[in-house]
DNA sequence: CTCTTCAAGACAAGAGCCCTGACTAGAATC
DNA sequence: GATTCTAGTCAGGGCTCTTGTCTTGAAGAG
């Protein structure tokens, strides 16, 4: 803390936050290890473990040097303590809902599914939600410290809810993650969209470590996009960066339309919904898919000019297969920034709420109580 | 710091910290006060005065409790010592440069100003920063600990450097401020543009203390746009975030155009220029200007979609007079943000930097060295 | 003019945290 | 079984903060 007062019980505290520390990293450590990792006296390191042992986040693990490594006398093995609680991860998507159990040092502790119907009707996705939370939680068995949320509809920053944007598909519905899983949670409920969570982990991907700027644009049945600047997801004032769907760009002859309108004009878009008919876009010709690359360049411009993005990562279920003609029309822009697919395989989103879980778990053990 | 290791002189440093701060909201207190104000004890109050006045950043005033408020004994007062150093506030525009010289109070010691010939000539400006930095640097005659300049052109994020973009006015041209201020700056030069300083002074004005997310459109001979978000003026990659002159928006009769190019097929464009003729465009009628405001409204559109403000706040020249076309316009987006002129009078890029100018001294203070 | 009042500042004692260095404990190696 | 080597403990010392007492000195009262 900055503003701490100076006292004695800071440097203290300091210390035993080094030894969480140092403990989540390396799963277990004798009070000699601990010392020379922390770059502490032994003593001290010996009082932090008998402080934290005491107050039930760290206990001796019992294991006693398993491999001779040296002759000397074996030392006990610290580790932290089951209480030190676990994470909730959970993403909500109009298939389904997926939710992990996570403990301090990442692992998944349990993880289960349940489908839902299409259309997805708010009621039964709150009970999927419950259930699911229900088994991973029961799972575990240790009390949850941390729940982190990803759902595939706009989300209000300040309360958590699902939003429904004018003229956009509303995916799965109406709902409130935070009341819904507040019964199973023992600390904050954090829920962002699933694109601000896949860019989350974009960021966080391997060779990306210099990426502190960049846009994700998402194009599948729905529009969306995350900004990250400075190396954090941007949300502004309601949690609503990145709803393009009413960006003005440039539309077929040239003339100015909203980005989603674009996509009722060309007939891409479901019967008697708002989404985007990603399998008919995907079959459709080269006019149209240079008209759609025109217009996605429109939404660059927007990008660049409002976020200056080292670069433009494309995800979604049909941006990289139109990569080619999206990248014709931004080399055509006055500013060349670099767009290109993303490099993510597997659950990108789930990697980022992983990410983000494990982050809040932790944090609450270093700050504690 | 978080990752500072645990010792004593860990809390010794908070101590000095908390005593070097609070002289910085009262100027002057007696070791008493500073006690009472911290919430530390007097005996330890008094150790950390000693600490600091042998290293020269605290001094006792001389003075001796001036107007009786009890009847003890009276106090001996303290305050920082000139050697805390003063920062360099500087703004550099088309039509001059002014420089201020602040001391950790935020109170002006000198203030100059140069005139510059337009159109600028790099060499010419360079001059005049020079001149005017070594006269407030003298006035003072106080080591200089920070330098922020403002330039009313882009600025590279990197380097400080001025940069020229394609299509957009050039208004001071090629130059380096850090370069050239680094003979007179004893500490960190940082340059930015004036629209973020202006928007920065928006952000930090009285009644805006819950404005943590807004955009500021600066419209005048230059297109500008400041983003400032969770409280931060964003910069992006390079520092070009908010240069929207080549944003895709709506034009005359629906086409597609980029905004900068609008004035151009308006016939606002300065001649043998790439400037806005605010004159002209002051004069111009209904029908013009309602264009103006549909094409500011789609570039408004582009800000709700990539920022999410809470509200948008336009400046410059002619931003202001057009409100009423502005607001027409933005009233028929889907998504409604309130557009309101700037309220702030006088000097508002000059107090973003005396702010940012003074934020730098006091850490250059408190992190000393 | 002297005495009283009362807060500033100094001093002393005590507690807490960390460190160094020496000592004890205990298992693997020889 | 002796040796070696490392984990963990203990004792002494330094530093910082705190509480409480004492001294100092100017303002106010008489």
């Amino acid at each position: 803390m900055d503003s701490a007062k100076p006292s004695l019980d800071l440097v203290r505290s300091v210390t035993d936050v080094h030894v969480l520390r140092a403990l989540m990293r390396h799963r277990r450590l004798t009070r000699a290890e601990l010392a020379a990792q922390i770059g502490i006296s032994k003593p001290t390191a010996g009082e932090s473990v008998r402080r934290l042992t005491e107050r039930g986040l760290v206990a001796d693990t019992g294991e006693r040097t398993p491999g001779g490594r040296g002759r000397g006398r074996v030392g006990s093995y610290y580790a932290l303590a089951p209480a030190v609680g676990v994470a909730l991860a959970v993403t909500i998507a109009p298939e389904g809902v997926v939710a992990e159990c996570l403990d301090v040092y990442g692992d998944a502790l349990a993880r289960t599914m349940r489908e839902v119907d299409r259309p997805a009707r708010p009621d039964h996705v709150a009970a999927a939600l419950r259930s699911a939370a229900a088994e991973v939680r029961d799972a575990a068995d240790h009390p949850v410290r941390a729940t982190v949320v990803s759902a595939a509809d706009p989300v209000d920053r300040a309360t958590g809810r699902l939003v429904q944007l004018p003229d956009a598909p509303f995916l799965v519905g109406e709902l409130d993650p935070v009341a819904v899983l507040a019964p199973f949670a023992g600390g904050p409920v954090v829920v962002d969209n699933d694109v601000n969570w896949a860019a989350s982990a974009e960021r966080d991907s391997a060779g990306a470590e210099h990426l502190r700027d960049f846009a994700y644009l998402y194009l599948g049945e729905g529009l969306g996009c995350a900004i990250v600047n400075d190396g954090e997801i941007r949300r502004g004032r309601s949690g609503l960066t990145g709803e393009i769907a009413h960006l003005v760009t440039a539309g077929p002859g040239g003339r100015a339309v909203r980005f989603i309108e674009l996509f009722g004009e060309l007939g891409l878009r479901r019967h008697g919904s708002t989404a985007i008919d990603v399998g008919r876009l995907l079959g459709s010709g080269a006019t149209t898919r240079e008209v759609i690359g025109t217009a996605v360049a429109g939404v660059v411009a927007a990008v660049i000019a409002l976020a200056d993005p080292q670069e433009v990562v494309v995800g979604g279920s049909w941006g990289p297969a139109l990569l080619g003609d999206i990248g014709a029309a931004t080399a055509r822009l006055p500013r060349h920034v670099p767009v290109r697919a993303t490099a993510l395989t597997g659950e990108p989103v789930m990697a980022g709420v992983r990410a983000a879980a494990l982050d809040h778990l932790r944090a609450s053990v270093t700050a504690d109580g």
